[in-house]
DNA sequence: TATGAATGAGTTTTCATTCAT
DNA sequence: CATGAATGAAAACTCATTCAT
């Protein structure tokens, strides 16, 4: 099952601590809940893509729900997974990033393979955020807790040596990942049938960024 | 029902062609389907908010899906409404916008009071659209035959006058509706209850698309 | 439906007050619940038993188990019956009743004629009590709050008038009802297929009790 | 295994017989089913209180149904034993037991040691000869047999000697195990809170049956 | 036109039983 | 012997839709 790394990558566990089965069963469920929704996605047709019976997804996670957490769980950690590592900023304070483009490029890369490799499940992130209050509370204190400070202190570090604009951290932060977010979502989700030029396109949109927030 | 006039605005109808029951319902569905998706809504439950029994319901509406359209194409036509006018575009030639900023203004304006008062319809709208191929071919269809080709041809007009930089007009057009909508989508999806200055953000915002773009 | 006017009595409502569907639906439930018991009788037997879908009967019925406590509620209420009539004891004191005889005759007959009319939905009654601890509770309630205290005060009228051995109230109700109990249940549970000639065993039983309590 | 000599005594079997395993597969499924009835106990709730897998159950049981009978087989013999023993009747007849009240005293308590012993098994035997008529057929089928016959034989035996009311046999039969088992329905089912003083309630229920039946 | 009882196909979930390890 | 993953049939329950009133 070599070409399912990226399901082993995503939950964060070696080959040996998911059966077949259950590899099968998530496999199927990210790609019907993507492309109709976790609601109108019914167990039973799970079970047929999964080619096991109604059954084994019962015994694996208790409800449906359950089943949608342990896809939507990893996904919401991977999502954010830069700002979780240690050293993050320490890279960025000791000079590995000189520049804020060069912080920008770095994020900016990270998460457009991010986003093509996960595809799938990041659409059930988004699309059930919307309808299931708890994850949504989950996310924001994620993002509050781990993304948001260190962002902030990052922002800081480059205004006080003069590359950025003096605005509020919070708006230079937003303009930043509704920038790059805005990129991915046109990119992968609206118009992904687009012939687009991916290094082009995120290079203008980088340049576009800079020249927005410079002094 | 003088409160109900968005509705009628949304709907685009005069009061008289809706009955009571009618907009009860409609109201009921939008608020629903806004919160818990449509799928996961049953129409017992729409038909009990809406104070109406679940037979009339599909007396209106032959089925949960029309339903749905009812709510979800008008408020696909507002949402690109400016560009559907037709004196929108000789408005920008004819110097009723004498820069792009102007222009920019006066969309980013009118679509935060869009969003503003329709939020519910437009949750739903953008909700569904990834559920259902044929709402998103419509949008499609009218964001190129009606949108793009005006917006494209104000950004050239730009272009020429020296105000924009010499990007694919499609680029430029993709940062300034992301640029745009990545304010609206955090101010009232993401994190409605932070405490906003519209204003002001509003003006940030423009003033980093505005550098961002400029030539 | 005139030979349903026992299950209109048993729940003590007018014929308007129920459907033809709703009657079906609880016979059938009455029945297959004395036979198989609740936990073994499926909603998909019911309805096939009642001659309707199976939807109906959750119309009717959130639950199965508000089913089930549709049948058990009235029956206990009817169990008691005699006992929550408001002049029942004034019958007694004012020598409607002048010897202890006379009032176990009045009950024993009563009861008699009560356990040959609802019998399946007495045996429901008494089967699920024994799993189901809220309706236990409810039959304490009621028991100990409406049949305990008229009932002392009876035996005690009696023992004062001399008829009665000077036992503990509690032991005469016990060896009462344990008496009358014993009889009806031997006499519709235990061996209903015996030849039994009611008059004459009620006569002895009552003979019996009268002589194990007399002073 | 000591305190589990009760399940020895009850299932007739020496220690070596059962292994561990099934010692507890038994007392969990006599505990379940005795607190929510057989046929609301699944099998993999038994295990889990069983501590075994679920798998190990069907090696030592084939089916549910047989888990059942292994546990009603041996009370339903326990709840006659006194009078399968084959010296029973011969005790009475060669005067060890001088009056009927002798006699009745000594099963009364038998049966009382019996009850208290084994309560939770007997619920289940109870509650399920409900609903498996094949238990009840041979309940009733040991009770004719062994039973009857010789309690016949004893009743007529103090009917002769003109100490018992000149009732049918089956009469008195009737109305003495009536009396015990009301006793011990009232005292272990009904209404175990109660604070009983069993010695002196059991004299006088045991009066209460002798006055009620002398000659 | 509005109602709401009735439907039956479909949903999630449970469970006794099997079988490869 | 013991295990526990897997099964599929059946359970309780839901729901969009119809139709007689």
């Amino acid at each position: 099952m070599d070409e399912r790394k990226w399901l082993f990558d995503l939950l964060n566990v070696e080959e040996q601590q998911l059966s077949e089965k259950q590899l099968n069963i998530l496999q199927a469920a990210i790609e019907m809940f993507a492309e109709k929704g976790y609601a109108a996605t019914s167990t039973s047709e799970i079970a047929k893509r999964a080619g096991v019976a109604e059954g084994t997804i019962f015994r694996h996670y208790k409800t449906k729900k359950d089943l949608l957490l342990a896809i939507v769980k990893p996904t919401l950690f991977q999502s954010v997974a830069p700002f979780l590592a240690k050293k993050f900023v320490k890279d960025v304070f000791e000079n590995e990033y000189e520049h804020y483009e060069q912080f920008v490029r770095a994020v900016f890369k990270n998460r457009y393979e991010f986003v093509k490799t996960y595809l799938p499940a990041i659409r059930v992130l988004w699309q059930e955020m919307a309808f299931h209050s708890d994850i949504k509370v989950q996310f924001q204190t994620i993002f509050i807790n781990h993304v948001y400070d260190k962002f902030k202190q990052i922002v800081e570090h480059f205004q006080q040596k003069g590359e950025l604009a003096l605005l509020p951290p919070e708006t230079i932060i937003r303009l930043t990942i509704t920038t790059i977010a805005g990129f991915l979502a046109t990119r992968f989700l609206i118009m992904p049938d687009y012939p687009w030029d991916d290094e082009q396109e995120m290079e203008r949109t980088i340049q576009f960024l800079m020249n927005g927030l410079k002094a």
